[in-house]
DNA sequence: CATGAGCCGTACCGTACGTTACGGTACGGC
DNA sequence: GCCGTACCGTAACGTACGGTACGGCTCATG
């Protein structure tokens, strides 16, 4: 199991050098150099070293320094009428495909991905346990009050929001992964995300349409 | 524009050394040495060289090597039966998620990306033509004959087709390019197809539901 | 003021790897 | 039998980069 979240206590100078390594990392890609890193914030490699022992902690430091930097707006799942979970589900969707299709973020996982292949780093469970299982603990209470209240009607809350993630996502990640670029405009998201909530709630409301979601 | 899917003819000792480098990239990941490959493949780099010109060259013929090797079973969009489109659909995401989960999609895709980041290589693009769009061209004829023949309705067979990606593949790719390793049986393949394949004619179907595809 | 810690800038080391070069071998055609 | 071609094996070259060492600067603390 993971430990915290967030284990890392930057100062601010260290944040500034976070900062510059996360700008030149969405430019460079993997192709990020510590002497790269050195020049861009103005600091010596040795303090590089010394702050963050080698690249691989430089790198970790930097993919925690963005997850604290994220924020998902926190839900309250106490509007428990159709209309506020529809907008709760929405607005969850809508922040989440802003995150995932922004430049930082596939710039983070296109170099988790890069080492999740080779050494056994943990940048990749890093990235999973601060990006998508973070947000599954998000939206989980959310969808199991709707459930509490009638309003929708599924058996395990983690496969509801899979299927949730999938339809918000579909091809998208991979494809801006892959180098396609679609530019994801902030409309496209807003159509996305209501696009998703509403197939969502098809399938999972529990409205007396009756046979949607049977376990065959 | 992409011009071919497989433009590449390669001799069968050329097929022999492709493979070896295939099976390198598994277990090694980005980490392919061209001495590794002349190694494990018993040629010399000169003829790497000679053949593939330099090392993106060999990574782009490994990509195209694999793409012509996977087959995705043709359907014949001749069934139009509500039972035998379901079981169409279902089989291909079968095959779909079955591919994808592969350990070798796995380690080709985290090349692809990997170089995304960097340099300006087409080895994201290759690999989005003949995986992500490849699918889409054999499944999209089923479901327009699926809404011609009344079973399905939809407006733009590619948004369709987006929608059903999601839910057969949800998190499941992304986690695995991540490194998490969830061993993803066969069983759970069968199971995610089947269950993909009820959401999607759920959503999608053009039985008397009459509400499930309105756009607001 | 003296001192020492922390940091900057830079030079440097070791190594890994892409790429090239070259000697040696097998084989089909003249 | 000789030549050209294609290939193997290996050595060598150039470069890029991770990591280390060191001199000099700043500044807080005694």
């Amino acid at each position: 199991m993971p430990a915290t979240l967030v284990d890392f206590e930057p100062t601010p100078r260290q944040g500034e050098v976070l900062d510059a390594a996360l700008g030149l990392l969405v430019s460079a890609g993997d192709a990020l150099t510590m002497s790269a890193v050195a020049r861009q914030a103005k600091c010596s490699k040795e303090t590089l070293y010394n702050w963050f022992g080698d690249r691989q902690g430089l790198l970790t430091a930097i993919v925690k320094w963005q997850a604290s930097k994220v924020g998902i707006p926190e839900i309250d799942p106490t509007r428990l009428d159709a209309q506020g979970l529809r907008r709760s589900i929405e607005n969850f969707g809508q922040s989440l495909l802003g995150v995932l299709t922004g430049e930082i973020s596939v710039a983070l996982n296109r170099v988790a991905i890069s080492h999740a292949g080779s050494d056994h780093s943990q940048l990749g469970n890093i990235v999973l346990h601060n990006g998508r299982f973070a947000m599954g603990r998000r939206l989980k209470p959310v969808l199991e009050a709707g459930r509490a209240a009638g309003l929708l009607n599924f058996e395990n809350s983690e496969e509801a929001f899979r299927s949730f993630f999938g339809l918000l996502v579909r091809d998208t990640q991979i494809r801006l992964l892959l180098g396609d670029a679609e530019a994801t405009s902030p409309g496209q998201i807003n159509t996305d995300a209501a696009r998703a909530t509403e197939q969502f709630i098809a399938l999972f409301g529990a409205f007396p349409s009756g046979d949607t979601s049977p376990d065959p």
